[in-house]
DNA sequence: CTGAAAGCGCTTACAG
DNA sequence: CTGAAAGCGCTTACAG
């Protein structure tokens, strides 16, 4: 049933045929500085004439070092649509593999705190783990608490000592919104993602600023709520239409509810982007699809994966590590 | 560095509140039928009280069974738009989690057959390998050979014995077709997707089968290809409204290149659907946001991970496995 | 800079 | 149905 794979070489063979202990077989493959030169020599020709991988099992029995490193991602519905974690995650498991590190994936609910992935992560099974934007920190204190390196990806709530990595979303916001202005919009618009969280806040942060720095204040009817759903966007943009007279540009806070406003201010007769320019934010495929092509804030969502797999390692090794804020830059098609 | 988690039970403390042997807690840890029900229970209190966790590597390393399944993800640039994998990947770590397995994502080129993935593979770091649709099969020859269990998502080249599970292409396709004639459209045509693909030549088998049972042969002016991309789609649609006279439905072979084609439609100063119907593949977020919204065939995204999942699950226990194909489903919208 | 030896926490013939 | 014992393939004080 397992796999009957071909024998594979062990340190005792390595040893033997480099005509060395086992404890220095070890000491080389794990980058011992003390070994002398010509052993050290010795080893490695070995390790390749055999074909020799570590066997991780026996390692990390030994070590208390498993090798894995958990990305654990929280398995609500929006998962299923939105390709934002599937890359990250890719990213994530390039770095983490060019460091001899697997990737483990959990997605899982995680409504409790004691649940079986909570369980999984304290006994030891993993070096690490990494998260993506959670509601909840309970889970993560009892991590860190433990002493388990731990990063998140998006900014977490309580701006506790938990290294994160992000999109500079607010430099996003401002650059959108000043953007509009740029392109002679006098009645500037948001439509903000869900309020609570540190990316909806931010997105709403941004337009302000920007908004104040133009000489104006924005006054509340330009300002709509919506949840980052395109129905959302929808509804939001009927009511800016409504209540914000002269409402000649948007910056809705993703591009699913870009999208909806595009379909609302087509629905009430005007046109993006002669009467209404609009920004969204993620540069998704669905900015490139829609027609006129969306002008959006783009993450680099890759390098934002990287970017946690790096913290994750400079973790491991014992070193200190900062939150890493990544640009966000403005891509401009036909909506603005 | 490693994370200095509580000290955790071990056989030897659950064998001595319950009174037993180590050996028979790993049998009863294990599902052994022949422990005397007395003992079973016996350790399974013990274990409940100790809020034990089996330490996987001591398991693995002793029993060759690492509890760990890749998931092998070829690192193309398609992967980071497409959600596909994301979500089939989601499924399969779902079901692999109930039946306390692991979920090891490797997203890596596949290119070489002897690259490290392969050495990975191979060396016995893992169960067993559920792969995304691959081009070349050696690399999964060669770990059949060692029986390794495998499975793919998608359907494989060579009809060989791998198992594998997919959506079913032609019957989406053929429904599609089926109901642009039932919606009134006399001259239908194809944008195919990659036909060296299975999945673009079983959507194109499935169209000109439905074309046949409709009593007409379709013209080989109404079939044209494109490359899965939107702007293959664009350009797709510019020659059928060339050359193929008098067409007034387009099945296109995913949802990106109906997009496109509903893009040159518009260029062309025709509306959909009023003077050409269209239908995509896959119902992805891009049909939702499209506007008039996109008629597509659906695939049970996360049911193709699960299944792949089960099959894997089966072969890990012994078991004959058949290829699985999952019906697809047409989800009607407004540009039909 | 190096080796002998103990040990990591399980599993599994083997003998009963 | 059960236990004593060997072993899985590494790592790491310890002593030199």
């Amino acid at each position: 049933m397992a796999s009957k794979s071909a024998p594979r070489a062990t340190y005792a063979e390595i040893a033997k045929t480099a005509g060395v202990s086992e404890a220095t077989v070890s000491r080389v493959l794990n980058g011992d500085e003390n070994v002398h030169p010509d052993r050290t020599k010795a080893v490695n020709a070995a390790v390749k004439k055999l074909g020799y991988k570590k066997h991780r099992a026996a390692s990390a029995l030994a070590s208390g070092r498993t090798g894995l490193i958990a990305v654990v991602i929280d398995d609500d519905l929006s998962i299923f649509a939105d390709p934002f974690w599937a890359t990250v995650t890719s990213g994530i498991s390039r770095v983490l593999m060019e460091n001899e590190l697997q990737t483990l994936l959990m997605v899982t609910p995680l409504e409790s705190v004691d649940g079986p992935v909570a369980h999984y992560l304290m006994g030891g099974e993993v070096d690490g783990a990494i998260f993506f934007q959670l509601h909840k920190d309970a889970l993560i204190k009892r991590l860190r608490k433990q002493n388990l390196p731990i990063v998140i990806t998006g900014t977490p709530h309580s701006r506790s000592d938990f290294p994160f990595v992000d999109t500079d979303s607010f430099g996003g916001a401002h650059a959108a919104t000043k953007h509009l202005f740029s392109r002679g919009c006098r009645q500037v618009g948001i439509i903000t993602g869900d309020i609570d969280t540190t990316a909806g806040a931010a997105r709403l942060d941004g337009y302000n600023q920007a908004y104040r720095e133009s000489g104006h204040v924005p006054s509340k009817k330009l300002i709509a709520s919506g949840d980052w759903s395109m129905e959302s966007g929808r509804a939001a943009m009927a009511r800016l239409l409504e209540k914000a007279e002269g409402i000649d540009g948007v910056f809705a806070s993703n591009d699913l509810m870009a999208v909806g406003a595009m379909a609302a201010i087509e629905e009430a007769g005007l046109r993006v982007p002669e009467d209404i320019k609009i920004i969204g934010f993620d540069d998704s495929v669905v900015a490139q699809t829609a027609r006129p092509a969306l002008t959006s804030v783009r993450q680099d969502i890759v390098a934002l994966g990287e970017a946690a797999a790096e913290l994750m390692i400079a973790q491991l090794r014992g070193e200190e590590v900062q939150p890493r804020i990544l640009k966000s830059e403005l891509v401009i098609r036909e909506t603005t």
